[in-house]
DNA sequence: ATAGGGTTAG
């Protein structure tokens, strides 16, 4: 419109524009961006502050980072809030350790940081689980004079959860806050279930209700997974009923954290359900309902689901592909697994990494098709990890392949020589077929190298990794 | 006129 009457936008206009279209579907606006970003350069804009650091938050939200790092060289002076933008974008960017080296920079410059800074190198730090730095920047806090401002302590609980500073010190800084928010208790309830303390988090959970905290839909997200780690399908069904009541669970993230709580509670029923009541789906939905069927051994189902989301135009990522492996890996559906994995460089552009190319393995190996899960293994060039050949070589024992075994076994004592279970399997193996003195000889070199067969527990819990 | 904290899938 403006251009229509001849009228010039100013730098007010297109900052403005670049921040009203925000929202959820950022990577959507990828193109609008481009274009209000071509009006600035033909302008002459860009090296306004306001104008650059509203194209560097844009190119951030559609995950364009050359382009957010070019705009933010075409500012002239960078103001501190220039600087704060940058910083918060790199942040959150896949190399958070951008974040630092662009305090340094903002420093060596003779810019002053600010509590907004602070914040976000908090961020930065957390997502690099740095706690040396950490302890750093709660003692810059303190200099500063905002060790008890709420979203300074936020950020430093999820910074002493993340890092492993210790349940301890986040309680301590939780405790100093002058006017705790949900994001406080979130960040509480979120970070003890990542250190493993569902029950504690669930217990927070409890405190918050009790002192009339509201709770919102990222809380609730949090909670879901304390009660999914705990198995609770009790409590995970009181969340959800809270989830509905306030009309949250429309939200896409919640839904996905509930259908997941309810796989793990042991009824994929109730995970369907709410799988088809959701307004919207992502490939996180998808995921989840394949991983959740795979785990719950209806490989069939995870199968079905894995078609029906390619179907719908959702597009698998390299986990979801691990997931429907590895349920046609347990569930014994070859062909359609060896489909699967050629499907997904082929159509899909994503290369198998070390974890599908073991599941495959394993899938081959179970059905007895051991030479083509070594061909598979060797074209990989997976050499360099045992993973794969153990899981051929326990196939092997299986299926009494007692040449291949030894090859295989051969290459995991290559590999990591200290672990026991070669010299074990296949010394069991060549007992199964008679082969007593090629058992004597592994036996004996498992006694003269430095490798030694742990000691069997029989009351010992058998992790599912061994 | 531009800025902050918390969430999901193996």
């Amino acid at each position: 419109m403006l251009r229509e009457d001849g009228v010039m936008p100013t730098g007010t206009t297109l900052s403005a524009l670049l921040t009203v279209s925000g929202g959820d579907a950022a990577s959507a606006c990828r193109g609008f961006f481009r274009q209000v970003h071509a009006h600035a350069v033909r302008l002459g804009l860009c090296s306004n502050a306001f104008v650059g650091s509203a194209l560097v938050r844009a190119y951030q939200r559609c995950g364009d980072a050359d382009a957010m790092f070019g705009v933010f060289e075409e500012i002239d002076e960078p103001d501190v809030v220039c600087w704060n933008v940058m910083i918060d974008a790199c942040a959150r960017s896949r190399r958070a350790w951008r974040a630092v080296e662009m305090l340094s920079r903002m420093c060596r410059g003779g810019g002053v940081a600010d509590r907004f800074t602070l914040v976000s190198i908090l961020k930065a730090c957390s997502r690099g689980h740095d706690l040396g730095l950490g302890m750093q920047l709660h003692a810059w806090a303190w200099k500063i004079g905002s060790e008890s401002e709420t979203a300074t302590c936020n950020a430093l609980i999820t910074m002493y959860l993340k890092c492993g500073g210790g349940v301890h010190s986040a309680a301590n800084v939780f405790d100093g806050i002058s006017e705790p928010n949900i994001i406080s208790w979130t960040a509480m309830i979120a970070g003890l279930v990542q250190n493993g303390l569902a029950m504690e988090a669930a217990g927070f959970y409890k405190h918050m209700v009790r002192v009339g905290e509201k709770e919102n839909d990222f809380c609730l997200t949090s909670v879901l997974s304390a009660f999914s780690n705990l198995a609770s399908l009790e409590h995970g069904k009181m969340v959800h009923c809270r989830a509905v009541k306030s009309g949250f669970c429309f939200d896409t993230i919640l839904g996905n954290a509930i259908l997941d709580m309810y796989f793990k509670c042991g009824s994929s029923a109730d995970a369907q359900f709410v799988f088809g009541a959701m307004q919207a789906h992502d490939v996180v939905s998808w995921t989840a309902m394949v991983v959740g069927y795979g785990r719950h051994g209806e490989a069939r189902k995870a199968v079905e689901c894995f078609r029906a989301m390619v179907d719908g135009g959702f597009k698998p990522d390299s986990i979801t592909f691990l997931a429907v492996l590895s349920a046609c890996s347990r569930g014994g559906i070859v062909d359609e697994g060896l489909n699967i994995f050629r499907c997904m460089a082929e159509d899909h552009g994503i290369k198998p990494d070390r974890e599908h190319c073991a599941c495959l393995v394993h899938l081959l190996g179970h059905a007895g098709r051991l030479n083509e899960a070594e061909t598979l293994i060797r074209k990989m060039e997976l050499q360099l990890d045992s993973f794969a050949w153990e899981s051929l070589l326990s196939a092997c024992g299986i299926h009494g392949e007692v040449e291949l075994g030894k090859r295989s076994a051969g290459k995991v004592m290559e590999l990591e020589p200290w672990k026991d279970g070669p010299y074990v399997l296949l010394s069991n193996m060549c007992a199964e077929q008679c082969q007593w003195r090629e058992k004597e000889t592994l036996r004996g070199r498992l006694d003269y190298s430095n490798v030694r067969k742990d000691a069997a527990l029989s009351w010992f819990p058998v992790s599912e990794a061994n």
